[in-house]
DNA sequence: TGTACATCAGTGAACGCGCGTTCACTGATGTAC
DNA sequence: TGTACATCAGTGAACGCGCGTTCACTGATGTAC
């Protein structure tokens, strides 16, 4: 079978799409070769017509989930009064939601630890979008962008991405919801018991909306 | 050979502690069991006298590897002023040595994001290590023990392990020490460009005796 | 327009390799007599 | 005390399995004539 000439970039587009999604569930290593491509509906022997190596694709699956995030939290951001960007964004990235989905949510918690013992080149591709996140993170910060914002976006992300990790590994109970709450706290720059009943109505609005009905 | 009474015991503990530092650097699936044990001197029949499986001994290994830090670090804090018990504890996590030296640092950056896909029994033991680390690390906040200071702990503890595993992620380079910087910004509360100078030269002293010489 | 050929995305068997695990065996030393 | 036996931590070959990768092949469709 002979394909139109956007057919091959097609296929390309949904191996990675669909690779992105099982790499964050799985880990970088979590999964072979012949089951991401029965994701995409092909057998595994075709793999190599479309990357050099395993590699090769985990690292464009990683790109493609790190730009998805950027973009979704920014428009995420656009969508909201100046003074609540930061807060819109936080409240999404560290709600159950999130910490349940980790397939089509933010790909650092996801991946980073691993992606910092592979090669040099994959950790050049992750180190180069990470930098574009603290970028867009930078943005929601009130006053002149500039070092001292990408200094508290570099702080923020660290601090959201660190505590959804530790919640995925708490499970759902008491310690679990204690993390997430004590994260958006802290990034937040609230007392640890600040006006409890509000937050919480608070944040399932903003995560229904921002987690749950993505699809990276 | 016929070994005595404690021979067998010693014996578990060497692969224990040999099998958490090389866990720690090449992560939960990063290394094999024949591996493992020519770490201990060892050759890899001999794995299944000493342990029910593979998992068996990375939940061994894992613990072994909290517990040696949460007693190192409540060390460091309890050798310290009380005002500077925390900045001691940040300063030496957030060090350039602690970034460089997985293998011999906390587990909690170089595993948890892995840990967070293993069985509920793997997740459960770790889920409590970490438990004991939140604790260990509220007592280091002032003010009155508590669920206000456990969550400025859990806070705190999120910030500094995922601030590691991103500047981990960027290398050595400057994006790397600014991720550290703005960590130890953050979790200390400071501004992000409260004195510098001093700033440096408290951080090389604390660090180097906190991680570079700790063998784990 | 109709026909023969070229292309190439995708198939599925096969490869070599490393892994976790099993198992028959070894041999130094503790123990029973 | 001396001797024969029992023990069992550790050895190293072997197992089955899944993985990343390779390769000869297929067959629908674009293209040249």
């Amino acid at each position: 079978m002979r394909y139109s000439k956007e057919h091959k970039l097609e296929t390309h587009a949904r191996i990675v799409k669909k690779a992105s999604v099982r790499l964050r569930e799985k880990g970088a290593h979590g999964i072979g070769v012949a089951d991401l491509m029965k994701d995409a509906g092909l057998t595994h022997g075709g793999f190599y017509a479309h990357f050099d190596s395993r590699e090769a694709l985990v690292i464009e699956a990683f790109a493609y989930a790190m730009d998805r995030s950027t973009d979704r939290w920014r428009q995420l951001a656009g969508q909201a009064a100046p003074d609540q960007r930061l807060s819109t964004i936080v409240d999404a990235y560290l709600s159950p939601q999130h910490r349940d989905n980790p397939g089509h949510g933010c790909a650092v918690p996801a991946l980073s630890a691993e992606i910092a013992r592979e090669s040099p080149k994959t950790r050049k591709a992750f180190a180069g979008k990470l930098d574009q996140m603290i970028g867009m993170m930078a943005e929601q910060f009130p006053g002149a962008p500039g070092k001292a914002a990408r200094k508290q976006a570099m702080a923020a992300l660290a601090t959201m991405m660190g505590t959804l990790v530790l919640a995925r590994v708490a499970g759902n109970g008491e310690l679990s919801e204690d993390l997430l709450s004590a994260g958006r706290d802290a990034v937040l720059g609230r007392a640890a018991a600040a006006k409890p009943a509000v937050r919480k109505a608070a944040v399932k609005k903003v995560a229904g909306k921002a987690v749950a009905g993505a699809k990276n």
